[in-house]
DNA sequence: TAACGATCCGGACCGAGGTCCGGTTACGTT
DNA sequence: AACGTAACCGGACCTCGGTCCGGATCGTTA
């Protein structure tokens, strides 16, 4: 199993035609019980869709699945997998969605250092090399999963993690712009300059670690 | 006037089908003589696509041209932007070239604290101060000539940019990883990111600037 | 200037993402 | 159990980026 979360959301009382449906409901920790769940016909097809998307992911590599072949795949019709997913993003996102809120589960609540516990400086270095390693192995599924330029900040998950870096540094660096230095620190981790650095670089994973250490501690190196 | 640059760059003698054909011909400060010149009517249809392609982004903006229209308005077949051009991106880019250029001759050539002669800090600050505010210019076509995750760090452009910031580090921290560091650098200045933080979180020229001088400050801070 | 080959042009063509809407199905209600 | 409606399904359809190749052009050589 690959995939995970198989309930969701439905949007408000207007069922406008075509609209995601499948938000990301990271950071939902136990508020709003919202949660219209899906007809059954719906779920199962939900189900189905993203066993066979990991499927043909794992045979075909995340480039090279098209929507109609996971849906054919899935013995379902092409519009299903858009009404459920809103987009190839939106799909790709979902098989990811459970490292995602694994990983969040382990920083927001799990043991030190990564979780609450250790010195805020020990946590965003644990932070670091956790979704350093994470994206290294779902490197394929993260980069064809990237959505166009104007959304991958604006991204739920993008937004949590960036989030939980920005609260780390502002208890390290209390009158810095911890703001934008989470978003440089994040800007380290992107799957896109990853790829990049071990693929097209030749760089191994050792020295993207080490690098991340010495970028964490020049960040957070208070005052002269 | 908006584009420039009119000759181009042909591949070698094996005319092979559909290949880009018009390469980005940043840092080729006088060196190989290589320069077959395009035919004349091939030429004349470059400049053509170009005027009509400037027109319609001032017109419907980056997001809203279709290759089609570009070629249409230019009078040309859709295959002739193609050809001309590899793809969409190629387009956009060769739209962006001419400022792409001037930066680069202002930092590898220009007057300090710029180019050569003022201190390597001094010109890194610059540096990014000047590229924030290119980026802010042209937002949009910024964006819409964004390559795909896999292409985003290999394109000649970034690379030159890359590049420079490198040895601009590496005069200041001879022992540090400035590849690495300057990535991170890079990453601050990403047309995305500004987007994002300007568009979608409101922030102001000012603060993003700030933050680049304070980010440069904590990187280039020598130890403790 | 006539002829020839390399280069280029154009628009029909293809595949894939995304949309639409008539028909179907699940589920609460009487 | 029969009914009504909201939610869902499917696949035809549209758009747009990208490809292909027969035919037109340019520039050169004789």
């Amino acid at each position: 199993m690959l995939y995970a979360g198989f309930m969701s959301a439905a949007l408000p009382p207007f069922p406008q035609p075509q609209e995601p449906v499948d938000k990301p409901h990271l950071l939902e920790v136990g508020s709003a019980p919202d949660e219209p769940c899906l007809r059954a016909d719906a779920a199962r097809n939900r189900a189905r869709l993203l066993e066979a998307a990991a499927r043909l992911i794992a045979e075909h590599g995340a480039a090279g699945v098209t929507m109609e072949a996971v849906a054919a795949e899935a013995g379902v019709g092409k519009g299903t997998v858009f009404r459920r997913f809103g987009d190839r993003t939106g799909l790709l996102t979902a098989l990811l969605d459970h490292s995602a809120k694994k990983l969040q589960a382990d920083f927001l609540g799990g043991p030190p250092p990564l979780g609450p516990g250790a010195p805020p400086v020990e946590r965003l270095r644990a932070f670091g090399i956790a979704v350093l390693y994470r994206s290294a192995e779902q490197l394929d599924l993260q980069l064809a999963a990237q959505p166009e330029p104007t959304r991958r900040y604006s991204h739920p998950s993008a937004r949590a993690l960036h989030t939980h870096v920005t609260m780390l540094l502002r208890q390290t660096l209390p009158d810095a712009d911890c703001d934008l230095l989470a978003q440089t620190l994040m800007a380290y981790l992107d799957p896109a300059l990853i790829n990049h650095l071990t693929r097209q670089c030749g760089m191994s994973m050792e020295r993207l670690e080490k690098g991340w250490l010495d970028l964490v501690d020049r960040v957070t190196r208070t005052g002269v």
